[in-house]
Order: structure tokens, then sequence, then C-alpha cells
DNA sequence: AACTTCATGTAACGAGTTACATGATTAT
DNA sequence: ATAATCATGTAACTCGTTACATGAAGTT
């Protein structure tokens, strides 16, 4: 009998603030540039949160002592907090990359919509398919921006990852629009076979 | 100067009671059953919900009208609710799909952690590795179980895009695992290059 | 014996989002 | 004029999960 080498509670969840953890690890950064992280470059492709959750997370870590936090006045504007990383944030983080990871799960509400394809109409099928290709020909474009930067082998290896699913997905359809944007081609297909 | 034409709160929300019209859409089922559709099969690839959130997605829904509710006495058990969608309900569901998608954004905790394999160690990545093929294998192997059964378009489109980008995956991992589990071999390769 | 499947439902809790508060500067 | 960028922070709210309650039948 199957028996859990480890309990439910165990499971490594990616909160914000491990998230922040992890930006900060490449290096010091302010609540608002770790939000840019989360919007555009590497992280952007699987991970994301708002200042709601950001601000209070980095102030939870830094209560906890992995964080340090210096403040920088700025004229004019509130001061800019810029927070780093410390021995014992990097073991934190550590510790939490070493539990069991979940299976991601992929929640895509494009797939969902994509499943009622045969009773919507024939121009929605076909903004969405478009759109889709639009939204990942740019996200192809923004992962090869960051081809020339200096990345670590990890940083590197999901990045490509990304660059893989997504040129993937822009094959798949290209190759296969045609089953849901035109029924009755679909079905001649089907007969030849 | 772009001004945008839908409020965010048009923002189409694939909330748990769409889910279970979307569910009801293909045919009438229990609360119990619509877990297991999620759990396993086609949907199951892209959204998730628990009982929790389920059986009062269902009342709710009834409620409005959009579902309507049979009892069906059992021995022994509570009894069995079986749910069927109202036309109301189809239209409902046709509205939600006609509403702007946001983009989806995948929350991988897989990726997340290689982003760190430069200083985690060689054995934890290596398994990290070899357990996502495991997953992607059964995953595909599920997908694949699906083929024979009689899938509307829409349904065939999204089972071979789930495959495509699984495949996808799995061939990524095999070419590129060297590059996270053997560094030495990396920087030789980028020399060679 | 112990666990899984069947079957529904509720209450407590948690982690996040949204919206607000504040406000100068720069770009369109 | 209008909006976006910079910059931080808090409170209300929302949606969902987890854990519990209940309990028989079948499987390992």
């Amino acid at each position: 009998m199957f028996r859990p080498f480890f309990e439910k509670s165990d499971i490594y969840d990616m909160d914000v603030g491990t998230l922040c953890l992890g930006a900060l690890d490449m290096g010091d950064a302010t609540g608002y540039e770790i939000k840019k992280m989360f919007e555009s470059g590497l992280f952007s492709h699987f991970m994301d949160a708002s200042f709601g959750s950001i601000y209070p997370a980095l102030t939870k870590l830094t209560d906890e002592g992995l964080l340090t936090c210096t403040s920088q006045q700025q004229e004019r504007r509130p001061d800019k907090k810029i927070y780093s990383i410390t021995k014992a944030g990097r073991e934190a983080l550590k510790d939490k990359l070493l539990r069991p990871l979940a299976v991601d799960k992929l929640k895509s509400e494009f797939l969902f919509t994509m499943l009622f394809a045969d009773v919507l109409p024939a121009e929605r099928v076909a903004a969405l398919l478009t759109n889709r290709v639009a939204d990942l020909r740019e996200e192809l474009s923004h992962i090869q921006a960051e081809r020339d930067s200096e990345l670590t082998n990890g940083q590197e290896f999901v990045r490509r990852y990304g660059e893989a699913v997504v040129e993937a997905s822009l094959k798949f359809i290209r190759d296969n629009r045609h089953l849901v944007e035109n029924r009755n081609a679909m079905r001649e297909m089907e007969n030849m076979r």
C-alpha cells in the first residue's frame, strides 16, 4: 500500500513571500521593482503578485530576519526601500525549494472557452485564436529578448523551456485552427482519412 | 490614446460556478461527478475545484434558475442530486464565454525551482526532472486515452492542444536537462560553439 | 485492519486581489 | 488635458481550500 512520505502541509507552497525571496536572491530590489519583475522578464511567465501582497510580505520577511532593508531618501516621493536577502533568507529559500512540489496546474480560460467552440459564433472563435496567437507572439519576443543577458544555467533552462512551450503552442494553433474555425473542412478531412 | 473598451470587472472570470455550468453543458451530473471530471478527463488539464466550492456553487446556480436538480433516493447514502443545465443556464454560459479573456498565466513551482538549479544539490535537480518527466508522461497517457471517445471539434482541439504542449515539454526536458544536470558539460558546450 | 469510493454539505480559515490614500514627474 | 511611471502602504473583500460531520460498501 502506498504511504505518502510527506504530509500535505509539507508541500511547497509558492506564496508571495517565497517569490519575493527568489526575486531578491537575484539581487537587491525595491517592492516596486519586484512587481515589475513579475510583470516582465523571466519571472513573468509563471508567477504573479500584486502590490497588496508584495509589500506586506516584504515587511514580514524583514521582521523574520530573512531580509534587510535600507531606506533611500527621495525628494517628493516616498522613500525607496531597498531590500537585500540575508544569509538566513537564502537558507529559508533553499529549504523551501527542497520540499516536495505540487504538480503544476494551468488555469486556462482560453482552453475552457475553446471547449465550446462548436456552439460559439464563428467570429468569436476566430477572434479568440487570433488574439491568442498575438499574445503568444508577444510572449515569445519577450522571452527571446532575454537571450543575451547573462543567465545562470537554471535561468537559461527556464527561458528555453518557456520558449519551447510558446513555440509549440504557436505551431499547434497554426496547424489545427481549421479544426474549430472551419467546421466543414474538418468533416471533409475526417472523411478523407 | 488607448481607451479600454471594457472594464476590468467585465473580464471573464472562470469561477467555479462557470466551470460547473460548463461541465453540465456536456451532460447531467452530480456534484461528486463534476469533481471527478475536474480530476481526470479533458477538464483536468486546466481547471480544478474542491467539494467545498462545487456544492455551494451548484446550490446557488439552482437558486438562480440556471440549473435544475432532481434528487434520486439511495439506500444508506445521501440522496444523489442530479443537476441539469437549463436554457437560461446555457445562455449564461455562452454570455460568459463571449466576454474578454484574461491572458492565461501558468503558476509553475517546477519552473520557479529550476531557476535556482545552480545552487540546489545536483540530486535534487535530477529528481525534480525525473519526477517531472513521470508526471508529464502520465498526463500524456491520460490525454491520449480520451482519443477514442466522441468529441466535438472544440473538445478535440483542446485535447490535441494539451497533447502538443505535453509532448513539447517532454521533448524539451529530454534535450535540455543536461544544461542543469551536468554543469561541466554545459560549460564545455558553450566553449565549443 | 485500513483505506478508498461513494455522497453531500458547512464553517473556519487563508491567501490573495481590488480599491483606496497620497502625490510629483514625465510623456502623449 | 490625460495618462502613465514612480513609490509605498492599508483595509475591505472575495474566492477558494481545508477540515470536519456523517456513514455504508467494497477493496487490499
